[in-house]
DNA sequence: TTTTAATCGAGACGGTACGTCCGGTCTTGAA
DNA sequence: TTCAAGACCGGACGTACCGTCTCGATTAAAA
């Protein structure tokens, strides 16, 4: 399952992988991600340390599933689609705007993007377990769009998402500027026009 | 200067200060980010750890530095100007993808990245003494195009730079997809689309 | 038999319990007496920790019987008996100190006195299944010589055996001074000399 | 001093070798020797695990120095001399045979012997600091016998240390038998007779 | 002869200690 | 004063074993 190493059966305990993740969760909250250590993971688990190296290459990674068995429900969601394309992507993305203001979710999302640049494996279960399934939700919006004829229907729908998201992101995790509603708009029009039919 | 500290006399040792910060380059490119140490940079440039902490705030603060010191001279850049921006600009983002794909780029980068991202003091150096200079050359050029009536007059022209770069930077830490020449040009020819008059 | 616990039926594997204690003298004569450890015991016996925690209290007790194992066979040793003490014990002597000179017995040896020194049920054991049978052979042979009349009628044999033996054996084990035929035979002349009728 | 490693000028800080040897002292009589860790000594003493491992090369040095510290004043010791060897002899077997009935000196001694058994390091220095001292204060008064005409002018004396006190040493050892009064007279009677002139 | 109960190999588990590494502070002697 | 050097306290690292505890799968006794 998700970061698991080399040994493992059905031999492995889901009370202690269950303990494990809540507390690696709860630790990051409490003393923040830079600061939490195995050592301390195992001691609130009430677990010894070799279970957890047993079943996870490194700190980032439990952290990472910690992280991962959170979102692990948000399967079949699905974007707004009233037929106008432009208003419902500015909906969601005023909606990431104001995601990113919430301080409870700075230091989670920071120690994520961290883990994600330097660790290739990280970074592809990153994709695979959470952004994935993020991103086919909207694109699947965006093809409903090409359908209604409001984007070319020969547009690369990675690049439209990398077009409205990645200046968002950058901005944010850069704090080189302001995360506005109208920011959200911009992006959203821009990124519109760019893909006009 | 830089990211110094309190004691500040002209006493400091600028022997050691460079034997510092070309030890923790090296260190970076041959160990790792992560796995570079206070203790190791001090050995390496043959100076007690107190002089490192003597000057620098952190490990993060003296790695960044390093990088700092490399571009020093990087002021007076100017970006190619035939008068045709697409051609000009595909020619700088192609430029980006090919130094992205210098493995000897590689570790570097992905270091700063993720001290930027947690440090909003090294962040905020970050814009002033790196991306700013470079971000305003970039500028220089897209503004001289809006003379020439190829983007439009009232574009803000960080957007404009987020909407090229953004996706780039993205792609290649989260390691999200291919790096190609034809990409470049992607990126460039929707950008103009969305900025056209 | 000797160390065992409590479950006891004749349910025990006795493969097993050779694999075991086979195993345990394999790795005191390979890594050391301090090095052995039940799990690696267990490992190279193909045998589950749980089956050496069953049938044995300790570590201690485990080496201690590999080595029982070995000397099972000794039972009916008797001593040579020319007729003169003298030369006979030397004989025997001179043997002993020879055997000390074998590196193969070295570990044993000293695993089994360390055991020894702290485990009274072990040095127990040790009195009644090691040194008893040996001990007894010598004191027939030096009964022998009571009867002869080259011994006093009323000679305490035990402590006979103690001073031709205990120097010997302090000498080995604190690595105070050569081992020596020379002194196997000033060890028997001077027991001799104080046991004089 | 006595059982260092390789770093060490006058570097050395004499509060935390104090503080080492004290706890580890205290922690042998309270918990018992093969429970005594290098993290308990280190907690003990308010002390860095390091600062342990830099100047000893085992658990066994630490507390074997420890015991060594307990005795550094016993250099200018020396034997009652009344000018019968005979009687000063088993007054101080009988010292000895009384001093081993005291519980407080079981397990540091039994210890001891564990240690010096399979370590021939600290065996050397067992022998040169602690063995030695005493060793020579009985050969003086063996050898002030030899001039009072009651041993032999030839006898080695080291031998007749051997022969008293190694049957006492393994007899405790091993359990194998009281320790009374008698026994030590008997010992002194038995060497003196071994050796008379 | 089938059941049934213990032993067996295997190895995960909660722990404890290991010996190492490094962080950050402090001390020493030379420049 | 700064510097190189490095000892110091502290604390986390990742590993090795401890002794206990499941797991099926033999396996030998009682039914």
């Amino acid at each position: 399952m998700s970061t698991a190493k080399q040994p493992d059966p059905a031999r492995r305990n889901e009370r202690s992988r269950q303990a494990i993740l809540d507390a690696a969760r709860e630790l990051v909250t409490e003393v923040g991600y830079a600061k939490v250590t195995i050592e301390a993971i195992a001691a609130r688990a009430g677990v010894g340390k070799q279970t957890i190296y047993r079943w996870w290459r490194s700190r980032g990674a439990v952290i990472f599933d910690s992280f991962l068995a959170l979102s692990e429900g948000a399967e079949g969601l699905a974007l707004p689609d009233t037929g106008d394309i432009e208003a419902d992507l500015k909906t969601v993305m005023r909606a990431t705007v104001a995601e990113f203001a919430d301080p409870g979710f700075e230091a989670p999302i920071r120690a994520l993007n961290s883990e994600i640049i330097n660790d290739p494996e990280l970074a592809a279960q990153y994709r695979e377990k959470l952004a994935g399934p993020v991103d086919e939700a909207k694109k699947a919006r965006l093809r409903s769009a090409q359908r209604a004829g409001q984007l070319a229907a020969d547009a690369d729908l990675d690049l439209a998402l990398e077009l409205l998201y990645a200046p968002l992101y950058q901005r944010w995790l850069h704090r080189s500027g302001p995360l506005t509603p109208e920011y959200a708009d911009a992006l959203v029009e821009l990124t519109l026009r760019a893909f006009r039919p």
